[in-house]
DNA sequence: GACAGCATAACGAACGTTCGGTATTGTTTG
DNA sequence: CAAACAATACCGAACGTTCGTTATGCTGTC
């Protein structure tokens, strides 16, 4: 019994570094093995469902990551919408090492997808969005507005990501974060004038 | 002698077809040898230099489609600007099935990639990047705002393609494109106005 | 009969995975 | 406390399969 073993952080972390880089098929549990110290026969002790139980156990890693670093922020009423929004800017920058780390959701969902891996993906761009929605509800835009103002977001997320790994452009990813932060606080500062 | 030869086009759109949807390391032979119709060792008669080989081909043969399609367009001085932008969206819509496909530039830039074919994905960009940025100068934009706005167009087109790919919304691509359409033109209205 | 175009068949290497076995750790029992 | 046993953690070696690639052979056309 007892199947629910806590993995080990930095063991995930490896593996997770590993598919984030080189993507599904890019990734060979060679690479892995060299990744993470393990041989491979080791990684299949804590892997038993093999390389599609990696790439589950990792998405499901950036999901509690997203949760913890992105979505409790956003939601938390207790801090200001400006300040919210500048933690998960630091966040993501944290994240994403300044732009020189792909995600997930981009590498991952590349040629046929199992099924629950791409659920547990889905998952992930669904709470994002939601989040970003409320947020952007709160500060005075209609659910409509809101909507297009967090798909937006990711957008451009996912687009500076892919633009940095292209031209090795190492600042464009934090330039437009910033300037992502720069537009949201005038949204910000035109709904509070608005409101008087 | 005569080592360029003119490649069946249809067998390089078949090529290019499977790497767009699976990547490099996901593209194998046999896929390949499925997808163009061709057995596996009838495609190294076409291509000489392999996989890798075969990847250029089809990196230089999008280069040569945005170079047709994308950049003419935008340097086209006997055409006015706002219907220069309109063509290049309906080629890019066209090019990406509506945003059903993904982007070489995002694909073929995971993991360890090969030198020459990093520099045909490069020079894509570049070239690109440079267009826009002209016609935003034509618009009445200063050269820092041009480039701005030609990287934020880019920026949001690959962003697009990833977003699409996860939700498998199949209209967000279309949409966010007439928007960003939209967009250009009260750009363009504005900088009329301002030249009254 | 030369040569291009394509297929058959096979190559070594690397793939993901499995299995037997050995340390190491934890638990039970006297 | 220690001996005995069980469970866990890890590894070496090998599995069958598929990878990318190539040597060889057939078939038609000029």
């Amino acid at each position: 019994m007892a199947q629910l073993i806590i993995e080990d952080n930095a063991l995930i972390i490896a593996v997770f570094e590993t598919f984030r880089k080189h993507g599904y098929e890019g990734t060979t549990i060679a690479l892995l093995s060299k990744g993470t110290g393990f041989k491979k026969s080791s990684l299949y002790h804590r892997f038993p469902e093999g390389k599609a139980g990696m790439a589950k156990t990792v998405a499901t890693y950036m999901q509690t990551q997203i949760q913890q670093g992105v979505i409790m922020p956003l939601l938390n009423k207790a801090i200001v919408p400006e300040e919210r929004f500048k933690q998960v800017i630091t966040t993501l920058q944290a994240f994403y090492a300044e732009g020189t780390k792909s995600c997930l959701l981009n590498v991952l969902s590349l040629g046929d997808v199992a099924p629950d891996l791409k659920q547990v993906l889905n998952t992930i761009y669904d709470t994002f969005l939601y989040a970003l929605e409320k947020l952007a509800q709160e500060i005075g835009m209609d659910s409509h507005e809101a909507k297009l103002w967090a798909e937006r977001f990711l957008i451009f997320l996912q687009g500076a990501l892919v633009i940095q790994r292209v031209t090795k452009n190492d600042e464009m990813f934090t330039l437009q974060m910033q300037d992502q932060q720069k537009q949201f606080n005038q949204l910000l500062n035109k709904s509070k004038l608005s409101l008087k």
